[in-house]
DNA sequence: AACTGTCGTTCTGTCGGACAGTTTGACAGA
DNA sequence: TCTGTCAAACTGTCCGACAGAACGACAGTT
């Protein structure tokens, strides 16, 4: 029983040595982000491996975000993205069977957090991309009510935008990153919603409310209309009939929230 | 100026080709976790390139956290887990040069929340190992206040693991996932507050207390200490002299908190 | 001066083949 | 039930090769 506790040995393959050799370049700051990646035959020739033992380690750096090919050109150093990231993210979240409750409930943290945030230190540029934001969705909502038809996911995608801009307005990377899985996977929620409930005018009317307290700079009252706005969001999804504690499935997400790069 | 506006065109590679036919086959469920990778010689044959290209696209998914190499042997597929994802995802915060300002107005907000959360759910089970982690870090303290050297990483990792046990027992994955680059990022600022400051014995009080409120289940009052537990880690950033606006410095970080995977 | 076409070089993407070392799985022995 | 043996299958690595694309310089055109 007490067999004395080795750590697992751990013999790592020569592609991944490469892959930490160029990932520790580049948190180093030696191979600076923009620069190319020195050609693939003179990094062979500089790790004493084979061409195709590099190129297996390029492709780690190219799927870790530290690096992209421009186009089927030379590779660049880039820094990784939260797009990249969070997309990853998402996608890790469903194949774990994560439920709408789960997501709700960190949106409901995360998202009002940010909208607080963002009530303190919104400039004008970003009022006004969230009034032409608002602009459109009105257009959209005016089409609904007379009966034409509309693109549902044009309508979620200006929603998803409207709560991008305040997300980047509290110039908070961390909060940032930390709400982007969030977002996309609420995403496939909208596009079941709004078809069905035609809610689209209780949006539009949310937004334009938060929108207004931003103007004020009234932290309070911001963080108050958008936490209404998600309790909304959860109130359409059960009028649905879908259970909350069912996990969000793959199929019926589709592959633009999972996102591949 | 009004050039007709063309998307970019994209001439996907075949090894990434390779990389989304099989991430769907996985997506899609028809390749299930746990499931042995088809050889690569094999693959090639299926899709009609060679081995090499094969490869290349494995060492995609590789990287995506979608399949793991079991010591040299043959890949399983695998499901990305959390702690792959917030490696990477706390690297890129920290090339993206976030402050700490940054990084303090994420965790104010995401770790109340989860302790809260947790303090209407949590069970025996985690309340054990919330008192078991406490008993240890005692020991620690009442070691540093006799003047003893104590370990400041080992401290570290007992405080993160506090926090872990808490957010472990919100049974919430999503807010798991938003909280662990975040907690991840900490650790490094605890390194260099704890042996300044010697602020130990707050962190373990602090840690008495929301324990004692878990164990109420007090939702108000373990947000309550958990906010003050947070705001306490700021000024003691402050008070080390450091300025909360600097970027967190990659060479100070180190690679433990960047995670290589 | 700014745009366009040409051309040679360099390098990536892909291919074929090859081989050592390991892992796997089955089978026999203690 | 555990251990030792063995052949097959497969991964990791290497070598060599070639088409097509991008790059950069240079000349020609308006």
């Amino acid at each position: 029983m007490t067999e004395p506790q080795f750590s697992t040995i751990e013999r790592q393959p020569t592609y991944r040595l490469v892959y930490t050799a160029i990932q520790n370049e580049i948190t180093c700051g030696r191979l600076k982000v923009g620069d190319r990646l020195p050609s693939e035959t003179s990094l062979a020739e500089q790790f004493g491996v084979n061409r195709s033992t590099v190129r297996e380690g390029i492709r780690l750096l190219e799927e870790s975000g530290l690096v992209t090919r421009t186009g089927g050109g030379r590779p660049r150093v880039t820094l990784p993205h939260y797009l990249d990231l969070a997309s990853r993210a998402s996608r890790a979240l469903v194949l774990h069977s994560v439920s709408f409750r789960e997501l709700w409930e960190a949106a409901v943290v995360i998202e009002p957090a940010a909208a607080e945030y963002a009530a303190s230190r919104i400039d004008d540029v970003h009022l006004d991309r969230l009034a032409d934001s608002i602009v459109r969705m009105e257009d959209m909502v005016r089409a609904v009510e007379e009966g034409r038809r509309v693109d549902t996911d044009a309508f979620v995608s200006l929603d998803r935008e409207f709560h991008e801009i305040i997300s980047d307005s509290t110039g908070n990377r961390v909060l940032a990153l930390s709400r982007e899985p969030v977002a996309r996977l609420f995403i496939p929620a909208g596009r079941v919603i709004l078809p069905r409930l035609k809610t689209h005018r209780r949006v539009l009317d949310a937004h334009i409310r938060i929108l207004a307290a931003l103007r004020e700079h009234d932290t309070a009252l911001v963080r108050d209309w958008m936490k209404r706005h998600m309790e909304d969001f959860k109130r359409g999804y059960e009028a649905t009939g879908m259970s909350i504690d069912t996990p969000l499935d793959a199929v019926a997400i589709g592959p633009d929230a999972m996102g591949t790069g």
